[in-house]
RNA sequence: AGGCACGUAGCUCAGUGGGAGAGCGCUUCCUUGACACGGAAGAGGUCGGCGGUUCAAUCCCGCCCGUGCCUACCA
């Protein structure tokens, strides 16, 4: 098979990932080694993949290859959840478009037709995932509502409840008006709004010709006012405290309260009490026993029970607000209170809008009965978990934040009011209980705060109190989270004991973004402990949100979304992978710009080039590490290619620490490097002298040499870059011929995949020789430097003059070849003493001189301001580490070592200024004796 | 309001208590038998500002300015 030019992603990527799927290297080994396994943060059944989920899973599948090829047993389970408000909300706008609604549905034929939609649509996200290349365990695949992960839901519940860690109550909760639920207070999220600041006088019963003047973002919930408070030690209001006012447009008569919870200094100093429409006054109601009146129905419009119930029949004024939305009520009150001139001023105001974070709703807040998780008991273990290191996050910064949320953290209301989702397992007694349903709705309905719930795992047979056998569920089904918070343990077969469960819990590792910490990651470790008596995971990794180059959150609103699909289909999946991974620095966000993934798709050619260069000069049938090892035995090695097997030593090593540390940049980093910059760069070029003979040299082992290094470099990379890594070792393993079988007709030799990752080597390790390439690299460098300053073709070979030590001399005299190859120098003289070349350009190198007699193509003018400016640079220097070395305290109480490199420096830095003196000196005589040099 | 990050080359970002780095971009030169998705060389930075600790600070500490995020009940 031959390589082509250019390496061409669109052929190879989805023929490798059928190989993997089809070879079953997806699923754990059967070997009885160390495991290792991770669950997917299943993303929602709805999605479809976003720059999120690419660096989720591009990280992961990173982790899960380097591992699997290090031998430990690795499972990785897929799934999704089944996002109940967000896939519900996608089901109504398919029915609305045919103008149905759910409750003409009803609930039955709705939740079918969710199901429906789940099974023809409801894969696309795992199907993206596929196209990155992950290598997920698909036959593990998990939903939230399959059986096996609903039974787990159930006995969660059912646990709690017996735990007493669940209860039922009447309490104001965040309601989305448009969703017509409830949600957990992380699911609500603040948005900064310009609005207004209304004054609003309310006058005193006995004396209407005073009052109070209250300060309001909401007017209309002055409905549902019950009091207004004021501090008790506010001189203004002393005197008001305990007295009636009369709420305008109500004519309801509130008292005057005392809390210390009113701030003088905000607004006026008075505080108008809504306890059924805002959680402070909630609190104070509850406090000052309040009544609660709530004004609002399901969808946030004005409905009259609670003004029909306080007057006795229906008030006057109350027809101009039934029915209407909270915005039109609160104007219809401004514009009335303004024409009685009540409305004292209105201030332009920024403050926060608690939203609905699926639909972007202002909440409300409501009061209804709902269900709630006691938290507390839960949250302490979790803590705890962190803290004492059972579980490890990485960064560390993040913990903080953790132990901040949950040292704070209040209960958990878990039940919502839709119908996509685990119903309550609870039931009530139609006979005790039957008059406590509230129709909300058409075809939902709620139960009175007071019923009595029975909860169990299956429905009850027969009613303690009353034997009565007739019973009806509770309507609300669980909050997703709930499920999601089972994840690592129901997936895994929980509650059954399964094989899977024993052998793959806890599992090792979890990484997300740190937008899901509270909503995901702290649930799971506190249910993690609660049902599996450990931890989910023993380290927790989280990475940073995909920006765009602005820095800006991508959304399609602002229209910066770039999809990764498409870049994977235009650069390819591997250069797209390594990006995301090169910019995943720890505790940064990722400013991801289209430029970079094109860099890092010159990479990916890159590599495929030099295997093409490897590939076009490898005889047939080198088992390359076998032979190699003969070679190291034989001595037959030369400087570079123990230089290159030290720099791969150190890289394998580099790479192994940097991936075990979830230091993916690095990682990456590691491996451009070594891959470039050495291995191309300057071993490929060295090994042409080997290989077409320019020196005496066996071409055979040069070829191992780089066959060793070019598939290290491929096993290194596979985790990373699976697919071009792949491409390129099926010929190269087809070149060599088969390797040594891990197991008779197993399958670890048809894939890279299921190769041993490298090892590091301390055998190849050759500080000498890094060191030897190193002086000649710097040798090399600075002829090419100067041949670019005095503008000398590359065609053009120039002869050098090296002045230096006898050492020196001697070794780059051995290395001649290779100087004259990558310096193009067609001559190279060696001098230990003697007079210096007239007129030449000149570099120093350490203690090594170098001059190039170019003559004529010599500007005297040029050279002598190219020198001056190095002199300049090296007195510089020179001056600085003197100056050190003249403080006395430096040189005592600095570490020996340091001092010492400062000494070396120094000498250095006078040699150089002595060479660059006499070179300018020469050269000045040259110009004065006008003499051509 | 509190908390947490961040501010380093034109851009995007690594990094470190003792000689400032990468990728991209830019300039000059080069189609040399792996690669022009390439090669060689180069320019470019008071490491946000001001103080402090230290023999030594881009790095540690404090304050300030700027940016971003998270949390929060100021109507």
């Amino acid at each position: 098979m031959e390589l082509s030019k250019a390496y061409s992603h669109s052929e190879v990527e989805a023929k490798w990932y059928r190989h993997w799927n089809d070879l079953g290297a997806f699923r754990p080994s059967d070997s009885s080694a160390s495991h290792f396994s991770m669950v997917i943060p299943p993303p929602n059944v709805t999605g479809s993949l976003h720059m999120g989920h690419a660096l989720n899973n591009t990280l992961q599948d990173t982790l899960c290859r380097y591992k699997r090829m290090d031998g430990y047993r690795v499972l990785w389970v897929p799934g999704t959840d089944h996002a109940g408000i967000a896939t519900q909300n996608v089901v109504e706008r398919q029915l609305a478009e045919k103008g149905l609604s759910r409750s003409q549905l009803g609930r039955e034929k709705f939740v079918q037709r969710v199901w429906a939609w789940r099974m023809e649509a409801g894969g696309t996200i795992l199907h993206q995932l596929k196209a990155l290349g992950v290598s997920c365990d698909w036959s593990h695949e998990r939903f939230t509502m399959d059986e096996g992960l609903s039974m787990a839901v159930i006995e969660a519940f059912v646990r709690l409840w017996e735990d007493g860690l669940l209860y039922r109550a009447e309490r104001l909760i965040n309601w989305c008006p448009r969703c017509k639920t409830a949600l957990a207070d992380i699911e609500v999220v603040h948005e900064e709004v310009n609005g207004h600041l209304w004054h609003i006088r309310y006058p005193l019963v006995d004396q209407p010709a005073r009052g109070l003047v209250v300060a309001t973002t909401r007017p209309e919930t002055m409905l549902g006012d019950t009091a207004v408070a004021v501090h008790p030690d506010d001189p203004r209001y002393r005197n008001f405290i305990g007295k009636k006012l009369r709420l305008p447009i109500v004519e309801r008569e509130i008292p005057v309260i005392a809390d210390t919870f009113v701030d003088q200094s905000f607004g006026t100093g008075a505080l108008k009490i809504t306890p059924a429409h805002d959680f402070n006054d909630f609190e104070i109601g509850e406090k000052h026993g309040l009544k609660k009146i709530n004004i609002f129905d399901a969808e946030a419009r004005i409905t009259p029970e609670a003004f029909v119930e306080e007057a006795g029949q229906e008030p006057a004024w109350l027809h101009r607000y039934r029915g209407k939305q909270r915005y039109e009520a609160r104007e219809i009150i401004v514009e009335e209170l303004k024409k009685s001139g009540l409305l004292e001023k209105m201030d332009g105001y920024r403050h926060a809008v608690g939203k609905c974070y699926r639909c972007s709703t202002p909440i409300e807040p409501y009061l209804t009965p709902q269900w709630f998780i006691k938290i507390k008991p839960l949250a302490e273990p979790a803590i705890e978990a962190v803290r004492d290191g059972r579980i490890k996050v990485t960064p560390e910064g993040w913990s903080n934040s953790y132990f901040a949320w949950m040292e704070n953290i209040k209960d958990w209301c878990i039940s919502r009011q839709i119908w996509w989702g685990h119903q309550i397992p609870a039931w009530y007694c139609k006979a005790c209980d039957g008059g406590k349903l509230l129709e909300t709705g058409e075809g939902d309905y709620m139960l009175a705060r007071d019923a009595r719930p029975i909860v169990g795992r299956e429905p009850p047979n027969r009613c303690s109190s009353c034997g009565g056998n007739s019973f009806l569920q509770d309507p609300d089904v669980l909050d997703t989270w709930f499920s999601s918070a089972l994840w690592p343990f129901s997936t895994l077969g929980w509650p059954k004991q399964t094989e899977d469960l024993k052998r793959f819990y806890p599992t090792s590792v979890l990484v997300t973004g740190f937008d899901i910490l509270f909503f995901w990651v702290a649930r799971m470790i506190m249910m993690g402990l609660k049902f599996m008596a450990d931890v989910p995971f023993r380290h927790v990794y989280i990475h940073a949100l995909v920006r765009d180059q602005e820095g800006q959150k991508m959304s399609k609103s602002k229209g910066n979304v770039i999809d990764p699909l498409e870049v994977m289909e235009r650069y390819g999946t591997d250069a797209f992978r390594f990006t995301l991974a090169a910019l995943a620095a720890m505790g940064r966000d990722i400013k991801l710009a289209e430029e970079r993934i094109v860099g890092y798709q010159n990479f990916v050619n890159k590599l495929w080039n030099a295997a093409r260069f490897v590939l076009m000069n490898l005889s047939p049938g080198q088992r390359s590490e076998q032979n190699l090892a003969d070679s190291l035995r034989g001595n037959e090695l030369n400087l570079p290619d123990q230089w290159i097997l030290s720099r791969l030593a150190t890289t394998v090593g580099n790479a192994r620490e940097a991936i075990d540390s979830y230091r993916f940049n690095e990682f990456a980093h590691h491996l451009y490097q070594f891959t470039w910059h050495e291995f191309c760069d300057w071993y490929i070029e060295m090994s042409k002298l080997s290989l077409n003979g320019t020196i005496k040299d066996d071409p055979l082992k040069t070829q191992r040499v780089l066959a060793t290094v070019l598939e290290n470099i491929l096993l290194l990379l596979h985790p990373l870059i699976p697919f071009v890594t792949e491409e390129i070792w099926q010929v190269l393993r087809e070149r060599l011929g088969p390797g040594k079988q891990v197991m008779p007709g197993g399958i670890e030799d048809s894939t890279i995949m299921l190769q041993p990752y490298p090892r590091p080597r301390p055998e190849w390790m050759q500080p000498e020789a890094d060191e030897r390439i190193g002086f000649l690299m710097e040798v090399t460098r600075a002829i090419r430097n100067l041949r670019a300053e005095m503008n000398c073709a590359p065609s053009k070979e120039v002869k050098v003059i090296l002045f230096g030590g006898e050492q020196n001399l001697a070794f780059l005299r051995s290395q001649e070849p290779y100087l004259r190859a990558l310096a193009r120098a067609s001559s190279v003289d060696y001098l230990t003493k003697g007079e210096r070349p007239r007129g030449a350009a000149t570099a120093v190198v350490g203690e090594t001189e170098i001059y190039l007699p170019l003559g004529e193509m010599i500007n005297l003018e040029e050279e002598k301001t190219r020198l001056s400016r190095e002199l300049s640079r090296a007195e510089e220097e020179l001056a600085r580490v003197q100056r050190k070395l003249g403080n006395g305290e430096f040189v005592a109480k600095a570490k020996e070592e340091v001092v010492r490199r400062e000494k070396e420096k120094a000498e250095e830095f006078e040699d150089k200024i002595r060479t660059l003196n006499l070179s300018l000196g020469r050269l000045r005589e040259v110009e004065q004796a006008g003499e051509k040099p």
